[in-house]
DNA sequence: TTTATAATATGATAATTGTCATGTTTTATT
DNA sequence: AATAAAACATGACAATTATCATATTATAAA
């Protein structure tokens, strides 16, 4: 098995900032394995006991409602902590996690870095950053939903896994979303992210090469109101 | 001028597990006064050099939408910490903090109390703990904005404030809100905010005493779908 | 007090979005 | 390859919410 001190992952995130010595540590307690896509990482309500490195794939944090909608607040993706949040504050998780594709990760039990947490003030400032980051996103989120029609939140969500996530080399968006996928981030019904999709490219602002979507023309979806 | 020593407010928030040496260099240079209600403490863009200890009152914190939307993020009341934020990120703020009642408020320059955040683990933890609390609700709220309807967002803000900020001796919302408030937290239009008070007005749910709200039956509010 | 200004209120109507029905295509399974 | 099951797509309609108009109150200012 791998060992963290030479882990390239951990330079996209906090775990950087622990020592060597905290490093061999955490190296000889971690576990590291595959999730497969479709699998539930952790529930709402569940006791999260631990942090997961994402070493590959991507994962969604969502929260069901009593009427099945299942509404997307993040997506977590290669090289972010996964559970951050239930480390710090020892409430449950309000969220659920799934795999939208396979994933490989290392679980770090909490016991085991929770002292780091604590004694390390390096790698504390650090997670506090990503979590001021996170708290910003949040908020921008918030406002969105609040202000910006079903039309104009889609625009950005494309754009926005297009600029963080990445794109394959024939262009297309590196995550694979589906359709309902895209509802949840959006807020939406299903039919209406269709709907709107359809009409991305009916207008020539997307296309699509089977479940595949690419960008044509970025400026024209930054400039929909 | 008080002393950060002695406070009471602090026991409120993260400064608490400041040292008591800590204490004393920060309250040699924090600057106490009052902020008048309608103020705005620090704007969507600028940079906050420092954080608030609000003593007494309250403000929102909140976005600006180019068509004159006011989205209200978070309030902060009395004992909290503002600007906690920024404080940690270095990017400037990206919502506007504005003063809802006459505030007392003690401002602690970001260069006296980052040194503490990097080099007391306690503190640190304490803000990290704040910060992931603060996560949860923005989740909560983002989740309830796509899920949930308008009638059921503003019955859940009604026992949200009523919860945590508590009431009057002659039972209204000690927090005195206008209508456009309650609609921009809940992220709606005035109108519809006010329909919908004026709705829970004749089901019995409240009551109102000029602009005072009361809650008269908290049950109902909470069984609204 | 009078006047002006802002906040609250409510109706009428339009726009957006959700829901249900139904058909087509894709993907998975036997 | 045949079948079943998902996912995608689109029309028709209903529900929710926004917008505009216009009163009516409160509140602040002269």
């Amino acid at each position: 098995m791998g060992k963290c001190e030479q882990c390239i992952i951990k330079q996209f995130n906090s775990l950087k900032s622990l020592t060597k010595d905290e490093l061999v540590r955490i190296s000889n307690c971690k576990t590291s394995y595959t999730i497969k896509k479709g699998t539930v990482i952790f529930e709402e309500g569940e006791a999260v006991n631990g942090v997961y490195c994402v070493k590959d794939g991507i994962c969604k944090l969502s929260k069901l409602s009593e009427n099945g909608k299942d509404q997307i607040v993040k997506m977590v993706v290669k090289g972010q902590l996964l559970g951050q949040r239930s480390l710090v504050s020892d409430e449950n998780s309000n969220l659920q996690a799934t795999a939208l594709n396979d994933m490989e990760v290392c679980f770090i039990p909490k016991s085991e870095i929770i002292a780091d947490l604590q004694k390390n003030p390096k790698f504390s400032y650090d997670v506090l950053k990503d979590m001021a980051h996170d708290l910003k996103e949040a908020d921008d989120i918030i406002v969105n939903m609040a202000q910006k029609s079903v039309r104009q939140r889609l625009a950005e969500t494309l754009i926005h896994i297009h600029n963080s996530f990445g794109i394959n080399p024939d262009g297309t968006l590196s995550v694979l979303l589906s359709r309902e996928d895209f509802a949840n981030i959006v807020g939406t019904a299903t039919e209406s992210a269709i709907r709107v999709l359809s009409q991305f490219k009916k207008e020539g602002l997307i296309s699509t090469i089977g479940k595949q979507i690419k960008i044509e023309n970025i400026e024209g979806l930054k400039r929909i109101e």
